[in-house]
DNA sequence: CTTACAATTTCATAATGTGAAATTATCTTA
DNA sequence: TAAGATAATTTCACATTATGAAATTGTAAG
């Protein structure tokens, strides 16, 4: 555990939408820090291109995060799989589309499509999400025990109207997603949207990730409810396949 | 200047789309590190969320990356204002469109949006190229002489049939380029394509980014080419006005 | 011009990262 | 399945390096 390399990393993670940009002591404070220290790490994560100085001496964050970011997608490589696969769900269906994986208690989103008309979801490539109020979070959590340990440890609260706070309920929830093969969420997560998602297996057949498709209450307990289910199935499998999964 | 942080950056800089995946002892050997000090930062890197181990203890970019760049993202106040506009660019013409920034002698291509049709163009968020042979960098080069020093001290080299390799040449063309209010770049890059593009001012009246379209030599050339020209500039200019530039 | 606050630099000291070597784990090949 | 090879991880003594209090310089506001 090396301290420094810890602390550079807490400093940019000081940087968000809210506080884009930052002077030397406004970080030192945020974080407990000597001012003469936060100014080493701040000038050398200057230095690599991490942070900008403005002339103004204040800090935000700068292009080496870019170029780092555009490898994470890389690397994926269930990401430029998956792409065209899931736009052909937000083409047919009215709403956006996620691709979520599971990391310490939450649901992560690699990936968001919305269709043109989809009203605005808050969410967004990287934003995170408690894992039991989501339909994607039900899904990884559905086959996987470890996960389901972590996330309850952390305690489950309310995040709107229909959350599951409650163990017990949620793994009778569980339990009907890996019968059916796919999670709903309903009111759990933000007021007013409705989820649902199935599993993205890995070639080991391992569920790795979850795709979803989200959007208001109304549209999708609508008439093509049955067909949505069977779409989000579909495109999962199809991204499974493309994975090198092969089904039994 | 911190010793550990800059490693760790270098760490980070080490996986690419060609490499997703490394071991400890590759990335010691790429960085001629003491294993040992790798395996440390590494570790640390890990408990941040910045890499993620396998199960085979190989290392792969984490969650980290993506959390820190959608602040690099909102942090650009330029992003958010500049998108809708440099999408009515790509609704009008066929092709692809870019906002570039300078940095160390290259443009850093900070957004992309393609129309439906255009033909795919190799470059990406975050990606970069010489700035002395593309639209965008050419305009950053005609408005800063700064930029220009740094970028000819890293010397000029052939990228396509008509890259300007010849110093004065390029002075000559960054001069017209400020008299006419827009560059061109024909086959200066890449083989084929065809770039336009003209300067973002800050509220300060100052240069700091540029928009292009790009397409097939051909297209950019045909008949709306004057069309074109203007609408880049006139997007140009709607982007700075939204930034608070008061043209004099 | 003065005051107040923030950024930067300095420097002695303590803490921390370093790397060689040992240990353990994993993969290869016979 | 065992032996050999390679890679990952751990250990530890030492030297390097980061640390933080205080001094200095810079900047903004009145």
């Amino acid at each position: 555990m090396i301290e420094s390399v810890k602390k550079a990393c807490h400093i940019i993670s000081c940087f968000s939408s809210e506080e884009p940009v930052l002077g030397n002591t406004e970080i030192a404070k945020k974080l407990g820090m000597n001012a003469g220290t936060t100014h080493h790490l701040v000038t050398t994560l200057c230095n690599e291109g991490v942070l900008i100085r403005d002339h103004n001496r204040r800090y935000r964050l700068g292009w080496k995060l870019l170029e780092w970011n555009n490898n994470v997608m890389f690397q994926q490589d269930i990401y430029d799989k998956a792409i065209p696969l899931v736009k052909e769900l937000i083409h047919r269906f009215v709403g956006t589309a996620h691709i979520g994986m599971f990391d310490k208690g939450e649901v992560v989103f690699v990936l968001k499509v919305s269709s043109q008309e989809a009203s605005p979801i808050h969410t967004y490539i990287g934003s995170r999400k408690p894992a039991y109020a989501t339909s994607t979070g039900k899904v990884l959590l559905s086959y996987n025990s470890a996960y389901l340990q972590e996330t309850i440890s952390r305690g489950l609260s309310m995040q709107a109207p229909n959350t599951i706070t409650d163990i017990n309920k949620l793994k009778k929830d569980l339990e009907m997603v890996r019968k059916v093969g796919y999670s709903v969420s309903n009111n759990e997560n933000s007021t007013g949207t409705y989820g649902i998602a199935a599993p993205i297996l890995s070639y080991s057949g391992k569920t790795i990730a979850a795709v979803n498709l989200v959007g208001p209450v109304s549209y999708m307990q609508g008439s093509n409810r049955s067909m949505i289910i069977q779409s989000v199935i579909n495109t999962a499998q199809s991204i499974s396949q493309e994975l090198g999964y092969i089904e039994v």
